[in-house]
Parts: structure tokens; sequence; C-alpha cells
DNA sequence: TTTCAATGGTTACAGATGAAACCAGTTTGG
DNA sequence: CCAAACTGGTTTCATCTGTAACCATTGAAA
């Protein structure tokens, strides 16, 4: 059984390639807006997401539940504290522990932003007809099981 | 009509970033391969797995190609070069342009990639079964038609 | 207790990044 | 011809990133 002497792999197939490719270019067009809008960087962004999500919650957790690195969340917190869009509440029993929650100020502008994220991802979806939306959805939630948990 | 008085978004199921957290987690598992093997960065894989697929391409080329930024071709192409992997010819008619290709040794390290490329997507698209198979690889198609050609 | 490992979070450092300025060299339009 | 606009590619600079070291606190073990 001969071996091709020179195998090639077709890049633009290659599965790495295209998830990186795509997240690339939806996730800098979606930043666009958050950034154009309130000048906030993506780990920003992902914080005031999930606090704005969850209500309270610790930065480790923001971390694990936004799968950010601690540094990076350390910082977006730091910055969302600067502009007084975040603030910190020690916790009474643990005091590494700091709870974090958005400022009145900082739920406007996630209230302002949550739409404009809804009318992004369906102008994305809407550009596709159901069976490849599904298709979609259904490629993400399979790849998140066999990639994510584990 | 009523609004409802404090609009959530889930980020969880938010596309844009459900594809982030995806080509992150896939793609840093991929570049265990290439950077424990052969300490390249991820521009510098692409740059090779390009001209390793095309032969001879300039820079500019390999940039659209690989949809990477100038500059991050540039300093890939400088660095695998620096390795002697790759090797630059001048162009007759355009002295501006340089024609970029692997060396021998570059094809060797390319050569040795590939399969292991080939064997982690295997891996990967092995733990699905066909249906969902199926469904990521139109998912992808469909978002790729979606965003990226326009 | 005291000690030692673990945990929440920040910081220092070294690399990687993109925007914009840059330097050839080339084309276009007067 | 010559100037201006353009193009391929590199460099500079300011910012962002992850690793690793760090500080403070807590929990478990002895």
């Amino acid at each position: 059984m001969a071996m091709p002497d020179r195998e090639i792999l077709s890049l633009e197939s290659f599965l790495p390639y295209r998830l990186n490719r795509l997240a690339d270019a939806v996730s800098r067009s979606f930043s666009d807006i958050y950034r154009q809008r309130h000048g906030l960087t993506r780990p920003e962004w992902r914080t005031l997401a999930t606090l704005g999500q969850y209500g309270t919650m610790t930065a480790t957790e923001v971390g694990a539940h936004s799968s950010m690195h601690k540094t990076k969340v350390s910082r977006a917190v730091a910055a969302l504290e600067r502009r007084r869009w975040l603030k910190r509440r020690a916790d009474g029993q643990d005091r590494r522990v700091e709870h974090l929650e958005l400022t009145p100020a900082g739920q406007r502008v996630y209230e302002e932003l949550v739409p404009l994220a809804k009318t992004f991802e369906a102008d994305l979806l809407g550009k596709l007809d159901m069976r490849k939306r599904e298709a979609v959805l259904k490629g993400l939630a399979a790849l998140e099981e066999a990639v994510l948990t584990k």
C-alpha cells in the first residue's frame, strides 16, 4: 500500500481554522457596537454582560462563566469600577472574596446594549433559511459538548 | 403593549460568544501540537500551512488567504526565514514583491504537521455521530457564507 | 496553636497585537 | 516627462495578553 508522496492540508476546510476565522469576523463586527458606543473592550463587555445577566458574582465566578482568564477579569473589573459601572462588596465570611455588581449606571449601559446584541444576532441568523439556522445551532451545540465539557 | 422591564441576554446562548469560546478552545488545544513540537506561533503555523498548500505566494496573498493582518504575516515570514524554513525570491517585474516558498527543511516540518492536523480534526469530529457532524459542516458553511463573503 | 497547602485576587514581566506611519517602488494623469 | 496616488512590505508605538510570581486570607493537618 503506497503512501501519497506529499500530503497536503486544505486550510480552508480545516476545522480549527474555519472556527477561528468565523469567530474573529463575527466578534470583530459585534465589538464595533460596544466599542464605538461605550469604549468597552471585549473583556469589559463580557464582564458587564455576565453581571447584567446574573446580578452579583465574584471575579472567579465571572471568569468561569465567561471563559476568561483571571487576569483579564481582574483588569476588566478594575476598568469598569473606574468608570463607576460596577462596585465591589466585601464578603462577611471570607475577606478574600469580593462580590461584584453593576451600579445603576452600569445597568443602564447593559440595558442599552442588550437589544443591540439581540438585533445583531437576529440579523446574522436572519440571513440563513430555517434549515441552515437549525444546522448552525445543532452544530454549535454538538461541538460544545465534544470540546468544552470534558 | 408593555415592554419587559428588564431585558437580559443569555451570554451562553449568544452566537458571538459561543463561537469565540469554541474557537478559542479548539485553537488552543491544536496549537499545543505545533507549539510544543516546533515552537511555532499561530501566525507562523498558518503561514507555513498556506505555503505548504499553495507552493509559492507573496506575503499579501498569504495574508488574504489565511485571514491574517499584514503585520502578522510580515513577522511570521521573518521568523520562518530566520529558521531557514522559508525563503524569499525577488520578482522580475516588480521589485516590491517577494515570492515566498518553503525550503526543504520547511517542507519537512509541514509534512510532519499535516498528519497531526488531520488526526486532530478527525478525533474531534469522531466524537460526533454522523448527524451531528453533518450539522457542524453545514452550519459552518452557512455562517461562512453569511459572514465572510459580502 | 503553628504550619503548610490552597484559594481569591492583583501585579510584573515578556511577548503578541493592530493602527498608523513609513519606505521603497510602480502606476496614472496631466 | 513629472507629480500624485497607490501598492507591497516593514517598523514604531501603545495596548493587550498570559505566565508566573506575588500578597492576603482561609482551611486542614499535626
